[in-house]
DNA sequence: GGTAATTTGTTCGTATGTATC
DNA sequence: TGATACATACGAACAAATTAC
C-alpha cells in the first residue's frame, strides 16, 4: 500500500532528492524496516521512470547520513542503527535499554554447576575447583535477540543464586540473598570472536558473524569478586560505549 | 634446535608436571608461537616415552591455565596471548604496549583529504563537506601487525598534519601543530565486525575474521573535538580493558 | 565445488539546465 | 548577449561481490 508518488521535473527540486525524500519518508513511516532490503536500483529506476544513475544518487545521499548501507553484491539495506550501550560502573540492561526509547525483555536459557577452571578461579578469587552456580541468560530488544549471558557465582555462598534469578529475574536480589547489599563493576575487558554456534542459535545470527565478548567482574563493598559474567553480543546491533 | 629434556622420575615432580612445565617453556621461549599447532599428543608421548594419557594430563593443565587451546577435529594450538589495551582518558599506544614487555612500533600507510561525511561531521563537531586531512597507520608488536588506525584532522587548523606526522610519527605535534597543547580522550565506541578486505591485506589477517573497532574522539583544552580516530584492531591478539 | 544469475560499483560519453561574470 | 563553470540527468558497458542452484 505505497503511496503513489509523482517525479516532477523542473520545479527546482532536482530527481535525485525528490527520490531521496521518498526513501527517507517510506523508512521513517516504517515501510522499509532497519535490515530489510530495499528494491534494486534498477526496480526504482523503473519505477519512476528515471535513470540507474539518478537512484544511485538519492542512495548516496542516505547512505551519507548512514539511513542506508549498500553491499556490493547482496543489495541495499536499511541501516539498523545499533544499540549504545555505556560500560559503567553500575550498568542495568533494562535501564539503558528503556532510556533509548526501545523494549527490553529477556529469559533464563540454562543453568547449572561448574567447577572453577583457572580463569574463573583467578577472575573470581577462589582456588581453582571450587563449585560454582552458573546461569544463561538470553536479552532481547525489539523482539530481536541482542546478547547471551553466562554468570557465574561462588556455590557455597549464594547457594539458592538460580532459584532466587528464577523467581526474581535480577541479579541484585541474587546478590542479596548472599549478604552483598551493595556491589559494583570493578572491570571490564573487550574482544571479539566469531559466535560459537550454540549461541549462534540464541542470537538468531549466522555462524561466521563477529559478537562482542565482555568479560565483567562485580565486587562487593569490601572489593571482593561476587560475580563473573561473560557476555556475547551481536556486534551489528550493539555498540558499546565508554566515556572516560 | 629444541633443547634436550630428561623425565626424571621420583622427584617428587610428577611427569605430566614435568611435561607441563617444558611445553611451557618451549612456549615462553618462542619456540612454539601463537596460533602454531603442537605435535600429535602420539609424538610427545614418543619423545618422552610416557604414555599418551600423561601427555593429555599435561596439555590439560595448561589448557585450563589459557596457555592452549584445543579444537575438536582441528588439534592443539598455542593459544595467542592477547595484549591488554586499557582505554583512558590519555592512552599512548608505546607505552601501553612497552609495559607489558612487548616492543611496538608503527607506521605511516596512507594519507589524503576528505570532506566529512555526515558521521565524521557530526563526531568533529564541523558542518557537512568540511575539507579533513586523514592519516592511515599501522601498529606492530612484537613483529605481528595487531591494528590499522584512520584519524581525521580539520584541514584549515591542522593544515600540515600530514608532514608533522611523517616527521615525528606523533600525534602530540600534529596536535600542537594547531595550537593544541593538551588534550584528552572524549568518548571511546566500541563495536566488532569482519575485517575490510585492504584491512585484512595490512593486518595479515584471512578475511571472514572478526576485528575490534573503536571510534574515539579527543578533545581540546576547551572540549571541541580536534581528532576523530577508527581503529581496527585484530579481536585475536588484543583485549580491551576498562577499568571502572 | 563450479557456474550462472543477480546486484551494486565504476567509468566512459553525451546532453541539458542554471548561475555567474 | 555570450562565455564559462558546475550540477543534473541519461545511456551503455563492464567490473566486482554475492547468492542460488
Amino acid at each position: 500500500m505505497t503511496k503513489q508518488v509523482k517525479i516532477d521535473r523542473g520545479t527546482g527540486v532536482s530527481v535525485w532528492r525528490q527520490i531521496s525524500e521518498w526513501l527517507r519518508a517510506e523508512i521513517a513511516s516504517g515501510a522499509f524496516v532497519a535490515g530489510e532490503r530495499l528494491p534494486t536500483e534498477t526496480d526504482i529506476a523503473e519505477r519512476f521512470s528515471v535513470n540507474r544513475h539518478t537512484v544511485r544518487r538519492a542512495i548516496a545521499a542516505l547512505t551519507a547520513d548512514g539511513i542506508l548501507r549498500a553491499d556490493q553484491g547482496r543489495g541495499t539495506f536499511v541501516a539498523s542503527t545499533p544499540i549504545n550501550y555505556p560500560i559503567r560502573k553500575r550498568t542495568r540492561f533494562s535501564e539503558i535499554i528503556s532510556s533509548q526509547d526501545r523494549t527490553p525483555s529477556g529469559r533464563t536459557i540454562g543453568s547449572g554447576q561448574d567447577e572453577a577452571d583457572a580463569l574463573l578461579a583467578l577472575r573470581l578469587d577462589v582456588p581453582p575447583g571450587t563449585q560454582l552456580l552458573r546461569i544463561e541468560t538470553l536479552r532481547v530488544v525489539d523482539g530481536a535477540p541482542v546478547l547471551v549471558a553466562t554468570s557465574w557465582f561462588e556455590a557455597e555462598r549464594f547457594r539458592d543464586a538460580v532459584g532466587v534469578y528464577e523467581a526474581t529475574h535480577s541479579f541484585t536480589e541474587v546478590l542479596k540473598s548472599g549478604g552483598v547489599h551493595d556491589y559494583e563493576r570493578k572491570e571490564s575487558r573487550i574482544s571479539a570472536e566469531l559466535v560459537e554456534p550454540q549461541d549462534a542459535l540464541h542470537l538468531g545470527i549466522a555462524s561466521g558473524q563477529p559478537v562482542l565478548v565482555v568479560e565483567s567482574v562485580n565486587v562487593d563493598q569490601d572489593g571482593r569478586p561476587v560475580q563473573y559474567t561473560s557476555t556475547r553480543m551481536v556486534a551489528e546491533r550493539m555498540q558499546l560505549v565508554i566515556e572516560s
